[in-house]
DNA sequence: GCACTTTGGTACCGAACGGTACTGAAGTGC
DNA sequence: GCACTTCAGTACCGTTCGGTACCAAAGTGC
């Protein structure tokens, strides 16, 4: 009933996300947003509401596309692969794109100003989400015999939660892929939970 | 020579640095730092400039004040003191106060927009810097027989500051000290170049 | 005391911010 | 074809952004 929008939602998101990614919240002003989603300021507010309820649903996309690596790696059999899978979908993830190293999780809103608490406190819960769910996973190995009996879930799944943070930052900040999965590797090595 | 000002240049720019912190370089708007400063606008162009050189300033006192554990670490004796200096000290500062977890390094401008790229590129700068020098001190720490000579210094610097990078994203999240301390145990344990 | 310099405060600048009323066209179900 | 709904676009809203012209007051060196 009435007339169909001419734009692909779906499409629209996708680019949403990408200045997101690349700008943060704050730093992505809806020209810029709406200038690449190919859509005018009212088309936006008509479809997703306002800025923040698209920056929630850009995060939403963006953790089941780009960061979908981190449910995935949960599904390894070990714990060990698990961490394996985690870092490296992490070096792919953050340098997808030279347009947008980094991650949207982290570069998204770490500081938090007045203007971007809601889009701060969201990220907030989602990186805890993430290590919590490793937290299980990492549980679920001990209680298999997998992981040993004295190993420490949490201690261990917020450790890789660290490096797999500390490795958006030095994306960010240029390092390239291979140089990152080397230090992905570096901290593997150290593997003996 | 004229009017003396009647405010301390230093403890403005302390103000400022805090918040900056806090907010990041986007973030913190001309109001909230003038407003923390104590001063006004005109006060503080006619002393800093504008807000870029603000920040700059910020960001040397920042270096000079709560990040200097990172220059002190070097100073120690081993490869491995140098480490857990670094990370204790990493720990330490992005736990300081509760009104700014984290580290002004990695939070002042992580995401890069037009009006934050200097910002971005100037604390780019600052991190490359900092895991130069820890380079360089690994570096001399394999020719001083300190480390195994098969040891790769740039590798090993570069896993030390992702691991205080990451600290520095999990204390924004807040983690507190206690905490991130234990996940730079876990980071050492696996010192084993 | 006096010429001079620099201060701090008010009041303002144009631009850009997030967000919206309104309009005319486009398509839908009957 | 017709009443109705929803679309996209223009033009605008008040607010805040970083930054500045202006000026009276305050202090300095001589």
């Amino acid at each position: 009933m009435g007339r169909p929008r001419e734009f692909d939602i779906d499409e629209a998101l996708e680019r949403a996300m990408q200045v997101f990614w690349e700008r943060g919240y704050e730093g992505a002003t809806l020209s810029d947003l709406t200038g690449a989603m190919g859509i005018t300021k009212p088309s936006m507010y008509a479809a997703f509401g306002n800025k923040e309820q698209l920056f929630r649903r850009a995060l939403e996309r963006y953790a089941e596309g780009p960061a979908s690596y981190a449910t995935r790696a949960l599904e390894e059999p070990t714990a060990r692969g698990v961490a394996e899978a985690l870092l490296r979908g992490a070096v792919r993830t953050t340098t997808l794109s030279e347009g947008h190293p980094g991650c949207l999780t982290v570069q998204g809103a770490l500081a938090s100003s007045d203007g971007s608490r809601p889009a701060h406190d969201l990220l907030v819960g989602w990186r805890n989400d993430a290590g919590l769910r490793l937290e299980e996973r990492f549980q679920r190995a001990v209680d298999e015999g997998d992981l040993p009996r004295d190993a420490d879930p949490v201690r261990l799944a917020r450790y890789i939660m660290t490096v797999a943070f500390g490795i958006a930052v030095q994306a960010a900040g240029g390092l390239g892929h291979d140089e990152l999965q080397e230090i992905a590797d570096t901290a593997l090595r150290s593997w003996q939970p």
